[in-house]
DNA sequence: TAAGTTGTTCAGCACGGGTTCAGGGGGATC
DNA sequence: GATCCCCCTGAACCCGTGCTGAACAACTTA
């Protein structure tokens, strides 16, 4: 985890680095607001600590600008002053959390904690598989790129067999998580989706194992069997 | 957006339930712990606010609970009682912010404003999808920086959608977080704010997935990855 | 009270897409 | 190489989903 501090104080600033390198933090420090901003831009820090009072460039323009620039890195706000209407300027600047001083060095850690893990928790929710790229949330997929588009039932069978790529998955074991109740077992309603996904994101993308199931695989890199 | 408040206080609970319908959310609300671990934990809230001494069961115990079970909703924790040592329990069981009684209500709403743009990976106050921006704060949308006049319930929904862009929204999705309790299942009310935000910001800015739901996109850089 | 907004319901329509069917191809096994 | 069975494919059917215009209800404002 890399860490930014961002006060001018150099007491504060000397107190804060290392209290949070013995939490475990790589930090790095800035005592005004160019060389803050300057930092934050060039850096990928995990989260930063940043006062409001600094010189050269205010806090707030330096959030902003970082904001602007597409700096997305959690960011917590200190400043001295206990006005609550800078805090809304700062926190409508793009800040995600805020701390007056004084204050306790657990609570600042606390904080931090809590902003780095939920800035963790973002996953991305796209399968790749050999040019081919599922978008699970999005219900979408690229091929090299290029959109591809499928309807529903196509998208929950394809989803489900990159979730499972390499394997065979038997028509039944399809059946049952494409719908919800069964099914009826003799219809060749399977067959057909395969077919449209075929034309669709190309024939050999999914392998058909005779007497098993089907199974997709990397066309290109293909293993071997 | 739903919100979700947690507070033994009559009164105040009354008072920030209101506060929070004038700023746009739909809020339910709870008096002690037991009820709002419940409602916590069966309704998909998108952030809640958790007073930390509540009767039947202790507000850290709620939260310890919920993240226990899975719910990852941002929570906002408040509480009389200025002892850090009660915040950092807050926090290491889960919670993402922390005010302390009295507070301003501004101040409680962007702190919120902060906490729902984190939680769905926003840094600013306005989003943006392809030359539209939705000012959250304002409750405005802009096309091309020209305003476009849309009601409170469009706008909630626009809101809901763009802070999820690219992701299908099934209809429920978008009914449990535009409406307080439930709602009648078959209506197609979606469908006519659908119909009619379409009217207002372009035809192909929500793209209806068949069988799933609907997603916002911008229509002219389709997304490449 | 009347006029104007805003949210909800309803009915009709169009069409996308899931399902079915029939027929043909091609492995596998002997 | 013959036979069988599994799988593929094209086309047609038809039901459900979603869209639309309009009317209605609830509520605000003049």
């Amino acid at each position: 985890m890399r860490a930014l501090v961002v006060e001018d104080d150099p007491d504060l600033n000397r107190q804060l680095g290392r209290a949070l390198e013995d939490a475990g933090y790589a930090v790095d420090s800035a005592l005004d607001g160019e060389d803050g901003h300057f930092m934050g831009d060039t850096e990928p820090y995990d989260v930063v600590v940043l006062d409001l009072g600094l010189p050269k460039m205010d806090g707030v323009t330096v959030l902003e600008r970082w904001r602007q620039e597409g700096r997305d890195f959690p960011v917590l706000i200190l400043t001295a002053r206990d006005r609550w209407s800078e805090k809304v300027a700062g926190f409508d600047a793009g800040a995600d959390d805020y701390l007056t001083k004084p204050f306790h060095t657990e609570e600042l850690l606390a904080r931090m904690r809590a902003l780095t893990r939920r800035a963790a928790g973002h996953t991305t929710a796209t399968i790749e598989c050999g040019g081919l790229s599922i978008d699970t949330r999005g219900a979408r997929v690229f091929i090299d790129g290029a959109p591809v588009k499928v309807t529903s039932h196509e998208f929950r069978m394809l989803s489900y067999l990159a979730h499972h790529q390499d394997r065979v998955i038997s028509r039944t074991e399809l059946v049952e998580h494409i719908y919800d109740q069964d099914f009826d077992r003799d219809s060749n309603t399977i067959e057909v989706f395969v077919g449209r996904l075929r034309k669709k994101i190309g024939t050999d993308r999914i392998e058909t194992v005779r007497g098993l199931g089907y199974r997709l695989v990397d066309p290109v890199a293909r293993p071997v069997s």
